[in-house]
DNA sequence: CTATAACTTAAAGTCAGCTTTAAGTCAAGC
DNA sequence: GCTTGACTTAAAGCTGACTTTAAGTTATAG
């Protein structure tokens, strides 16, 4: 079973100029041409393909993906190359989650600010409020966020 | 105490390029300045840039973090929008983490496979390895990326 | 056989987010 | 008062990842 560009670009939800793009790029190196010299992408090229989205969904460069299929062409020598790539890339998510982790706590912490805000119809109310008003997270996101504990926060 | 471009730059770690870039784009209307022009950054400035920098860390851009500098301008009328906001972000992060969950699974399961081959020195184990070899996890991951499962994958 | 829709390439254009450059000003120490 | 390092701005330059354009070719339907 054969696709043109069209084609898979539909199944894979992205615009056919992007595949273009991307095997201009070389990392396409595997497609399959007709003699008049369309595209034809197989299944196969679709399992490459969605291994592509998924290194460029980890933040992954054009350049270094690129770096990958060169090793693919290259055979079984480069196995540890590719595994320790993929091992680097898996470490790499892991830290991107725990640094998203760590945003959703100041995400929290506004949320519960501008909450406090809106009942209170000013955002004044935060330079009455003693410690005991404020939840405990909130109080440790404040320290982290102030260097200078007892100034009120008048910005942002 | 204040601070000038260079010395709140480096307790940020980020360029004094980039602040005054950000200053440029509106970013940073509250910072205050010497009779001869100098930006003077406070403790209080430092959280703002604070959350500035946890905007941007959730993939905000700089036009709508610059709306929200201007909403905390025009005063407490805003709040709901800047609640809003924080909430809208808040969960961007939670289905940016999930999406990064999905992909580990993918990274997961190539390590596997690049393991699998570098202990048989080639990549063709893959072809010769009946269901029970493959642990359940990477046969569900191979079932997605895979239209056509009686296919061997020679690609990538 | 021809119309047409989808394909092809090379090259130029776009956008975000900085970074660099150039020319000049400010402020602290000697 | 002068040197020096850090500051100022405006404008140009850069990078990555596409997207668009232009000119032309291929493949299918009638």
């Amino acid at each position: 079973m054969f696709y043109t560009v069209g084609e898979i670009a539909k199944k894979l939800n992205i615009p056919p100029s992007t595949l273009r793009y991307y095997d201009k790029e070389g990392l396409l190196p595997f497609v399959a041409r007709t003699s008049g010299g369309i595209r034809m992408f197989s299944d196969r090229d679709f399992e490459s393909l969605s291994v592509i989205e998924c290194l460029k969904k980890t933040g992954m460069s054009i350049k270094d993906i690129k770096t990958f299929m060169d090793w693919c062409a290259l055979g079984d020598s480069t196995i540890p190359d590719r595994l320790a790539m993929f091992r680097r890339q898996r470490d790499q998510v892991l830290s991107q989650i725990a640094q998203l982790q760590e945003t959703l706590e100041i995400l929290d912490y506004k949320e519960w600010y501008y909450e406090t805000a809106q009942k209170a119809g000013t955002c004044q109310i935060h330079e009455t409020l003693s410690p005991e008003d404020i939840p405990k997270r909130c109080r440790l996101i404040q320290q982290k966020l102030h260097p200078c504990p007892q100034e009120a926060s008048k910005n942002s």
